[in-house]
DNA sequence: TAATCACATTCAAGATGACGAATATAATTG
DNA sequence: CAATTATATTCGTCATCTTGAATGTGATTA
């Protein structure tokens, strides 16, 4: 434990995490804010227990939390100064740091991707309510 | 190659050597210019074999590059946006990014340790015999 | 040219990570 | 409560990474 090696066994285990295309998309998916899993899903075209299994890995490291809201679960990242790392590691690659989420929403069951659903009109229009 | 994850696949080869607490630490060496092999091998005190191969994956990514000066072969870094990158990944992680290398020069054979042996003063006073 | 020095390379076993398949669970709806 | 929806977990296999041991190589010196 007194040994140097040993000191940078936390960063390392952080770029581990990083290193990997799959978890690199996810978090540019949620670059602009909490996303449900399903839009996850749509963006990258992957199996869902496939993304589970890496969000269960970013959450692990507390990269990332997660909230449900009804029957979805939506994801955001808690470790901002991610975004910093990748910023620079992706103009040293030559890849755009951003992602196009429109053509997925169409794909998404969610009701973030679909707010006309979220209130459904004919349950009685609560506007306001207790 | 027409696909997302592929195109973050780059990055993520990048971020996977980085994942490596070992190579951290010789990148941290590197940080304040080039530095032979023994002085890597006095300062971590790790087999120079291995310390080799570490090297070796280093300079296939073309993160460094290295030199050779008689004996010695001194590594330097060639992609210095690699310090940004762990600077903010040293913060994250509470882990300064500097590194002391004085007392590494004791134990390193190199003439950049030892100056004094870089120029012999006068070849013919042999104080020890060999 | 033989010995020495600094460093590189190859090999193999063990450890870890990736990922598909199948299944489980919590919230919601009827 | 049964069915459905969104998401999680477990398991097994295959691939990759790690790391020690042994050995090879180029530059230098005697």
């Amino acid at each position: 434990m007194t040994n140097i090696i040993d000191s940078y066994k936390g960063s390392a285990n952080l770029f581990k995490l990083l290193g990997h295309p799959a978890r690199l998309a996810i978090l540019t998916i949620l670059r602009e804010g909490e996303q449900c899993v399903c839009h996850i899903e749509a963006m990258l075209k992957l199996r869902q227990a496939y993304i589970s299994q890496h969000l269960m890995v970013l959450k692990d490291a507390e990269i990332i939390a997660d909230r449900r809201d009804g029957w979805n679960i939506y994801y955001r990242v808690v470790m901002p100064e991610i975004f910093e790392i990748m910023n620079i590691m992706f103009l040293v690659s030559g890849r755009p740091d951003t992602i196009d989420h429109a053509h997925a929403k169409a794909n998404c069951p969610c009701p973030k991707c679909h707010p006309e659903k979220a209130q459904p009109p004919d349950k009685g229009v609560i506007l306001s309510s207790e």
